[in-house]
RNA sequence: GGGGCCGUAGCUCAGUUGGGAGAGCGCUUGCAUGGCAUGCAAGAGGUCGUCGGUUCGAUCCCGAUCGGCUCCA
């Protein structure tokens, strides 16, 4: 392994480097380019009206070119690698890492703009969408972006000079507000941010705010600071500080500047941060509609060619703007959420039936029902508006024309799913208005048509309108409130050793608990270290005895925490001497799984012997065997990913996934499943790398280089370390970064990966695809298996072909069903699986075939057997022995001796050796029954005798024994039943 | 993450005190009509998703599991 020197990248300072000499916005000598545009807007010269692209790109070149400020691209609209996140929010979740301590970047100024969905969540904008000129679920949000370099000073005097001379809103229209302080929490007033407000705008203009306005807080612990918000009033001529934070759709935030100078540590106690951050955020739709001069978001050239293409495709007569009007709240909503699927489904989510995909369901689905109760499109239509979205957006954000193709594909998809789900509901509609005898739904059926097929309440009430009718709509809240209180109650807990709340974590910086430094995983032999310290999942501990599961942090590992897919390390940690006092004492832990928490390694486990306490040396060793075929499965996961994009093409991106001991997994993109043919053949690519004994390089690269190599696939939403570690099957990494165009990289893997590989591809031995099925619309899972367990895989296809042959050529005694049952949960290739299961399907048909001719055939034998009886007997109750009949053919008799004595009771048992086993049934007609003889009784009596029992009805019985050899005895005991009821 | 509903013939679905698996459409064959639309008759087609439990006996009751639909967080 060769380890490639690391490049620090210097940050990119457009002309500056020096921040000391860096002009000051705040001194009086300004730019030349910044007068003009001041003296433009003193005078009565009136700017022509920017377009949307010229607004962004102003905001991102001023701050980038005037204040050399790194212009960073958005981060996906899907957060991929924060579970805790539905969707992207706020312009600040890409550098919560930084603002948490726990990361860092290359620059210390940024600017961007944000893609941001809000629905689903805290905050659920949803229901609010079409009925105001301001709610979306989709939005940019613009900010810049200050990592422990400029303050308050230099954010206000920016956002000043850009509001005003740049963007030319009339001073007299903007107010400011700062943070006024709050005693109960024992918080100053923000008078810095006051003061710097007071050089530009007269002093009402700049008023104070409380803390739910003016102080922001990330969440209930960590950094938080005082804010200062930017207000414009539409109208103008007027003094409207009055009107300020008051929800009038004419005085609205536009932005807003967060200083980030504490640390809260609890609910009282504060701590000033050591760097402070500046986070603003200005919701760019908004921004538009000021600077364009309307009143409403929607009035934007934002939204003007969605409404066009709606217009087209709907033939809806066009938008004009008004709140009220039923079919422009469509004309919004579905221009809105539109939106908001092109920015979700192009950054790769889909619609689905949990968490963000079902929110992106109601989503579509309200959009889709917009369309068709207002605008009347029967058809599916919503795939048809997404051109009109990337036209507007796609050149901002170029993953939105890549993947429209597929956009449309899945939008079409869902509309068409949702078709079906409507018309499933018309129908149980009509059956329960047809149950209603006072013109009533009930709320019952109001609500299993909503919750159980998905037939929303609000068409419920439409469709019972046009039949005159009404809905429980009382009855049905009630329901779906209950439904809503039984769905929260059952959620069970999370493990609380598997994680690190951010409290514990800061305590742990405060003890001076250093990164624990896993360099070892690597190599995954033993090494020492020192246990640092111990949580139990309520506290830090200073020891832990036998029996109880802890979370331990040492100073070094070998322990690799679950990352990138690969499961955490298992092993042992022994404590051999302490080191307190100089007396001795052993303990040991049994390591179950190994995390990562920030920058810590947890080693889970219990503790399985004597005890353990922080100060401890210990030895630490991962259960090797374990290590050595997760790193099979890993470089295997490599190699699929490779044959993977050879065989399913270039869009086949990795959605995910998870490397363990007994198995891989890989989810990838997909349009459809991939045939036995293309399974077959990225086996067969796998195992060829692995024939070819390609060694596995690993080095780190500056990230910018490492991307520039052509067969490099990088993960879809994942951000990337610089230097990156990358993991190169056949070349080396010298080799890769000195000719990263060369056509030969195509043929070979080449991935950024902090995982655990193998030297050589021959160590994997074997690769075997295990299944290949969907997970959700477009995407697919292929499961594989590697190294040991695939060689298994392989024994096992060729044993189970073995028995397969032996009893096709009925060589072999062994069953047909247990071959059948053994392939059906067997682990072996789909490819075998393929081939052996038409075989086994064949084998299944003839078997059925034969099986059905022998009945057949026992069946006539067994009802000749009673045509003779029948014949032969006397009396009205015939009682009859049939061995070899099973209970078919058993009835079968019993009709064939009924056609001809149809007034006798009869009684037939058929004993079965074989089985174990008496099959007893018995028909009694009318007038017997009336005579005192009961089927049901009789067929007791019967069973008891052979050890069984059984029941029916007084005219037909079945009932069975367990005690073939006492078959004799039930006959006896049947005809006595008979006897004793009178008839005989 | 938690709840609800559904898996029965090629398709759409019935099927309760647990006791012999059904309908419509489709399919095959025969008959009727000059042909077509069609009508009549006969027939083929089911491990009742899978596994386990309860029971003399399970499509049915219970548990697990796999698929599909759906609601809530």
């Amino acid at each position: 392994m060769k380890r490639l020197p690391t490049r620090r990248r210097a940050p990119k300072v457009a002309g500056h480097p020096d921040p000391d000499s860096r002009p000051s916005w705040t001194s009086p000598r300004r730019s030349s380019y910044c007068r003009v545009l001041r003296n433009r807007h003193r005078s009565e010269f009136r700017m022509p009206t920017p377009t949307a692209p010229e607004i962004r790109q102003q905001f991102l070149d001023f701050f980038a070119e005037r204040a050399a400020h790194e212009i960073v691209p958005s981060s996906p609209a899907v957060p991929h690698d924060d579970p805790t996140l539905l969707f992207t929010n706020a312009g600040m979740n890409q550098f919560k890492d930084v603002f948490l301590g726990q990361g860092a970047r290359l620059y210390t100024r940024a600017v961007d703009t944000q893609k941001c969905i809000r629905a689903g969540g805290k905050h659920n904008d949803l229901e609010d969408v079409g009925h105001d000129t301001y709610h979306h679920t989709f939005f940019e949000m613009l900010g810049n972006w200050s990592f422990g370099d400029y303050f308050k000073a230099e954010a206000i005097d920016w956002a000043w000079t850009l509001l005003t001379d740049v963007f030319g809103i009339d001073p007299a229209r903007l107010y400011a507000t700062w943070f006024e302080g709050d005693p109960a929490q024992g918080l100053e007033p923000d008078h810095e941010a006051r003061d710097l407000w007071l050089k530009y705008l007269p002093a009402d203009q700049v008023i104070p705010g409380n803390a739910k306005d003016n102080f922001w807080e990330m969440g209930e612990t960590g950094p938080c600071g005082p804010c200062s918000e930017i207000h414009v009033d539409r109208i103008g001529g007027r003094n409207a500080a009055a009107m300020v934070n008051q929800d009038d759709p004419d005085v609205l935030e536009v932005w807003n500047l967060v200083f980030i100078q504490f640390n809260r540590e609890s609910a009282t106690v504060l701590n000033p941060l050591p760097a402070q951050h500046v986070d603003t955020g200005m919701g760019f739709e908004r921004l538009v509609s000021v600077l364009q001069d309307r009143r409403s978001n929607y009035d934007t050239d934002l939204f003007a060619g969605i409404f066009d293409r709606i217009a087209d495709v709907s033939g809806a007569r066009p938008y004009r703007g008004h709140l009220e009007d039923p079919i422009d709240i469509a004309y919004r909503v579905i221009a809105d959420h539109t939106r908001c699927l092109v920015a979700a489904l192009s950054d790769g989510a889909t619609p689905g039936a949990d968490g963000r995909g079902y929110v992106l369901r109601r989503i579509l689905r309200r959009a889709v029902r917009h369309g068709r109760q207002t605008l009347g499109m029967e058809r599916p239509f919503l795939a048809g508006i997404v051109p009109a979205v990337v036209e507007i957006l796609g050149d901002s954000f170029p993953e939105m024309r890549e993947k429209m193709p597929r956009v449309q594909e899945i939008i079409g998809q869902e509309e068409e799913m949702f078709r079906r789900t409507l018309d499933r509901g018309l129908q149980l509609f009509a059956e329960a208005a047809e149950r209603s005898d006072d013109g009533r739904i009930s709320s019952i059926d109001a609500f299993k048509l909503h919750d159980t097929y998905g037939f929303p309440i609000d068409l419920t009430q439409v469709m019972a309108e046009e039949r005159n009718m009404t809905v429980d709509t009382e009855g049905y809240e009630v329901l779906m409130e209950e439904a809503r209180s039984k769905s929260r109650g059952g959620g069970d807990v999370d493990d609380p050793v598997l994680t690190i709340p951010p409290d514990v974590l800061g305590k742990l910086d405060f003890l001076k608990v250093k990164p624990t430094d896993d360099d070892a995983k690597y190599l995954s032999h033993p090494t020492t270290g020192l246990i640092k310290a111990i949580w139990d999942g309520r506290h830090l501990c200073e020891r832990s005895e036998q029996g109880q599961r802890v979370a331990i942090i040492l100073d070094r590992t070998c322990f690799y925490g679950e990352q990138g897919g690969q499961v955490g390390d298992v092993g042992e940690i022994h404590v051999a001497r302490g080191s307190s006092a100089g007396h001795d004492h052993v303990g040991k832990v049994d390591v179950e799984d190994t995390r990562r928490v920030g920058d810590y390694v947890l080693h889970i486990g219990h503790v399985s012997h004597g005890a353990i306490a922080a100060g401890d040396e210990c030895e630490v060793a991962v259960d090797v065997h374990r290590r050595a075929a997760i790193r099979a499965h890993h470089t295997a996961t490599h190699l699929l990913n490779l044959a993977l994009r050879a065989v399913a093409g270039p869009e086949s991106d990795q959605r995910g996934s998870s490397v363990a001991a007994d198995r891989l997994r890989f989810d990838y993109a997909a349009s459809g499943p991939l045939d036995p043919n293309a399974l077959e053949e990225i086996e067969t690519r796998v195992n060829a790398a692995i024939a070819e004994k390609l060694e596995v390089h690993i080095g780190e690269a500056p990230l910018d280089l490492a991307q520039k190599v052509n067969t490099v696939r990088a993960v879809f939403g994942e951000r990337y370390p610089d230097p990156v570690r990358m993991v190169a099957v056949g070349p080396t990494v010298v080799d890769l970064l000195e000719a990263p165009e060369n056509p030969d990289w195509l043929e070979r893997s080449v991935e950024f990966c902090g995982g655990t590989h193998l030297k050589n591809t021959a160590e994997a031995g074997d690769f075997v695809v295990l299944s290949e099925q969907g997970l959700a619309a477009g995407i697919r899972r292929v499961t594989a298996l590697a190294g040991e367990p695939a060689r298994a895989a392989r024994l096992e296809a060729a044993a189970l072909e073995k028995r397969l042959s032996a009893v096709e050529t009925g060589a072999s005694s062994d069953s047909i069903d247990g071959v059948i049952r053994d392939f059906e949960s067997a682990t072996i290739s789909v490819v075998d699986r393929h081939t052996l299961g038409g075989r086994i399907e064949s084998l299944r048909a003839s078997a059925k075939t034969a099986r059905k001719a022998a009945a057949a055939e026992n069946r006539g034998a067994v009802v000749d057997t009673a045509r003779e009886i029948a014949a032969n007997a006397e009396g009205d109750a015939i009682v009859a022995r049939i061995d070899g009949a099973d209970k078919d053919a058993l009835l079968s008799a019993m009709d064939a001796i009924r056609a001809a004595r149809k007034d006798a009771a009869v009684l037939l048992l058929a004993a079965d050796a074989d089985e174990g086993k008496v099959v007893i049934v018995a028909k009694v007609p009318e007038t017997l029954i009336a005579a005192g003889l009961k089927a049901g009784d009789w067929v007791k009596a019967a069973a008891q005798a052979c050890g069984g029992g059984g029941g029916g009805r007084p005219d037909s019985a079945q009932a069975g024994g367990k005690d073939p050899a006492r078959a004799e005895e039930a006959v006896e005991a049947a005809r006595a039943h008979a006897a004793a009821s009178g008839v005989s």
